[in-house]
DNA sequence: TTGTAGGCGTTATCAC
DNA sequence: GTGATAACGCCTACAA
């Protein structure tokens, strides 16, 4: 019967009744259930992807490049957004392996530990879990070099309030720079990926005593806090203070000046993620992790600190 | 047996089997099979959430607000990417009819017609459909009406590629108020929602002869496609030309100048969804479909056209 | 109050 | 090359 429909008909079924069968199941508006079919086999061809924030423009490359990815091989991604909560991450998780999917792509700050599911985490990287990461430690360092180089000394920190291993991986690695330069290591401030908030705490590292003279910041949006918080005081970028942001996000460039910043590749994060996922799910051996590269994207946001004022005054 | 996980065991079951089974449960980290209890009941509680794009920084904000209208009455929201694509649009709503979801919430271009599924539409209104959607008449008005009490008659329109209902509204009313008060009322360029693409749009209406004084955008990012076409070419916003944007997303009030523009929320539009559409699954009637209000946000972005230069010179 | 059985729509196996 | 049948795990009606 269905034989047909599933593609198994070779050398089974006669072309005729392969034709009837189809015909039959045309007319019929025919269409296999799915709940029955997963119930059978055990399988669901999709997988979760569960997120931090949806909210958050990064997200978006890294879902496209999922689902793309996903797409080729018969699968579907499902979103699961789980605005910042620890509960609801959890809640989701358990909802999950209720039998929806077959794998999952964990982009949060904690993946749930080890349960003999299929799961690869992205942007972490725990022990003994399958991860796909950035290489964030070349970012950043990246970005405090370029800084450095350009004669910056006293460079202030604009991070993200949330815990995450990729943040933290930031502050340290900027910690280990600014420390074997002779530097002061910590000027930093925290915030939400809020333009509001950040526009908060980038006041805060700017209204120092000692104002730093460039700002190194987590992300883009972070970084647009950043300029609304030069803004607000009257100060220039990159005359007063130069600013460095992290992703790369579509409106970085078209921020005035446009944004100098890290970036890394959204999309390919989600296509590899789901490669890598649907060769654990195949009990194909998969590599323990993989790591993206991340670059430095030159614009005009950053400059030699404390520019000498025009000649004229 | 699992009637007390059902949570129907009043006055069915003793108190003390009910313990029993309880402690069971959790002891063999029982956990109902979704795919059976779907196959049985008929019913997944989720529902899927189609989009064009969720590349767009407003679809986070409408999921956002769906996942949590959908998360209180116990439904998971689904979504699925359609990256543009007509043909994949109507192969991933074959695919979620095959059983996976209870409803649709349908954000794109043309829903497929009425199948019989629940289904409702957001920011289309296909006769016969129920759907949510903002009031983009009044909105484009607001923005319209705007730059000509600023004394505008000159006004370009940076359209969306997208032949979109919502897109359509804007083109006509803009329209109609333009040749209302007298003035050209065509003059449009149409750009996919990317910046560069934009920014070549932009320069198009920007370089024609007659440059329009006033940029009526379809939405933000069209609008910053705007700020960098006016950028390469030495234009000062406002002083040389106006721009009004459509959305209020997020980095909006990041620009330089922040940008004017209509505020429409994602948030809301997501949750009245979700909620149309569960009144709709509960069989309940549900109103033919709902218009939501948009409203100016003036920042900085316009001005009257053609400022006077600054007397010195 | 508790136990049992049937069926939801598939797929896979096995006998014809 | 084809048709029958069992089983996946759950829910619910009905019998004990």
């Amino acid at each position: 019967m269905s034989l047909v429909l599933s593609g198994k008909s070779a050398g089974r079924v006669s072309a005729r009744t392969e034709g009837a069968v189809r015909r039959a199941a045309q007319e019929l508006g025919y269409r296999p259930n799915a709940a029955a079919r997963a119930l059978r086999t055990g399988a669901t061809r999709t997988v979760g992807m569960v997120v931090t924030d949806v909210t958050h423009p990064f997200f978006g490359l890294v879902l496209r490049g999922a689902q793309l990815a996903a797409w080729r091989t018969g699968y579907a991604v499902a979103l699961v957004d789980v605005a910042n909560d620890p509960d609801r991450e959890l809640a989701s998780f358990e909802a999950l392996r209720a039998g929806p999917v077959d794998g999952f792509l964990f982009f949060t700050l904690e993946p749930p530990a080890h349960t003999g599911e299929h799961v690869v985490a992205i942007e972490v990287e725990p022990p003994g879990m399958t991860f796909v990461r950035f290489d964030v430690d070349r970012g950043t360092e990246l970005a405090i070099r370029h800084l450095m180089d350009l004669g910056h000394e006293r460079i202030g920190h604009l991070a993200s309030v949330l815990e995450g291993e990729t943040f933290q991986r930031r502050r340290a690695r900027m910690r280990e720079l600014l420390v074997a330069a002779g530097h002061d290591g910590e000027i930093c401030e925290t915030a939400a990926f809020d333009y509001d908030d950040a526009a908060r705490a980038a006041g805060l590292l700017l209204d120092r005593p000692q104002r730093p003279t460039a700002l190194f910041c987590d992300d883009d949006v972070l970084a647009g806090g950043a300029y609304l918080a030069a803004r607000e005081r009257g100060l220039r970028i990159p005359a007063d203070v130069s600013v460095v942001g992290f992703d790369d996000l579509p409106f970085a460039k078209v921020f005035d000046p446009p944004l100098t910043t890290i970036a890394i590749d959204g999309g390919q994060l989600g296509e590899i993620a789901f490669a890598v996922l649907a060769a654990l799910m195949a009990g194909e051996p998969a590599p323990p992790g993989r790591i993206l590269g991340a670059e430095l994207v030159l614009r005009e946001s950053t400059a030699p600190p404390y520019l000498p004022a025009p000649a004229a005054l």
